[in-house]
DNA sequence: CTACAAGTTCAAGTTAACTTGAGGTCAAGC
DNA sequence: GCTTGACCTCAAGTTAACTTGAACTTGTAG
């Protein structure tokens, strides 16, 4: 166990994260410091695992709030409805950014002046509206 | 073309937003009123498909800025480079959002004490983490 | 005609997620 | 033994995207 705790520098270039960044979260408990070495964090490696499941959290549109309540087994247990929950969610936001995806390919090759006369267009759209409207309703 | 414009009221029913953000989008210039009835702007209907639009691009993790770039043809045509690279950018996203959401399933029946002990986690933590360092070095 | 609901403006406040800066600590190399 | 570089703390600053509040305006219903 001794001997191969990383530095804070070590995590940064690891994980492509600033430090700030770094003490921000441990600050937060997100994650954890395994120690001191003076005045120096020390982390385990497995940090680094931890920040990347955190930066997909957040491009999931997670907070920081919401992905410490997912990942951190703060109680007695983890919440798997509220991971079930939260799955169904990123699914949906899937769904979503497909229909984006796809307007945009579209849109780039679209000769129409602008996007929102075009019909191929409008209908993508009214799709993803629908989607969104029913999202608005289970609420 | 007189009679069918809508007041902000009717976009805030059809829209589900708030009126503060609609005016924070017209100034942002975002969408337009068509003008004003006395002192109260009028919309023409399609604004709701634009703020459609705009909740989706905000969803895919677009800036308020990017998505005035991307869809109000501002200059004399919308550049279509840079909907290619956003449309790339939207599906990277999604092969992302596919490994959290497969995290998050697995991770509400795992029965390991915490999901970073458990080996199945683990694996796909750490294609995503590949996926996210590729990322990073592409810039 | 006047009351009211639904608009309006404009400045200031809020929240999340960081970043920055000033000033201090410490181990290592010369 | 002194300098340097990498780290530290803590308070304050930043940015995006809105929201809130106070004070004003207007069309419509009674």
């Amino acid at each position: 166990m001794l001997g191969k705790d990383m530095d804070i520098g070590e995590v940064v270039e690891r994980s492509g994260l600033p430090a700030s960044t770094l003490r921000y979260y441990e600050e937060k408990g997100l994650i954890r410091s395994t120690g001191r070495q003076g005045i120096r964090r020390l982390f385990d490696p497995d940090v680094v695992d931890q920040l990347a499941l955190i930066s997909l959290g957040r491009l999931a549109g997670f907070s920081l709030d919401e992905i410490g309540k997912m990942f951190t087994p703060s109680g007695p247990h983890v919440d798997r409805e509220l991971l079930l929950e939260k799955a169904g969610e990123v699914e949906q936001t899937i769904r979503q950014l497909k229909v984006i995806a796809k307007g945009l390919l579209h849109a780039a090759q679209c000769p129409a002046p602008s996007h929102l006369e075009c019909p191929k267009f409008q209908r993508m759209m009214r799709g993803a509206v629908k989607i969104q409207s029913e999202m608005r309703e289970r609420r």
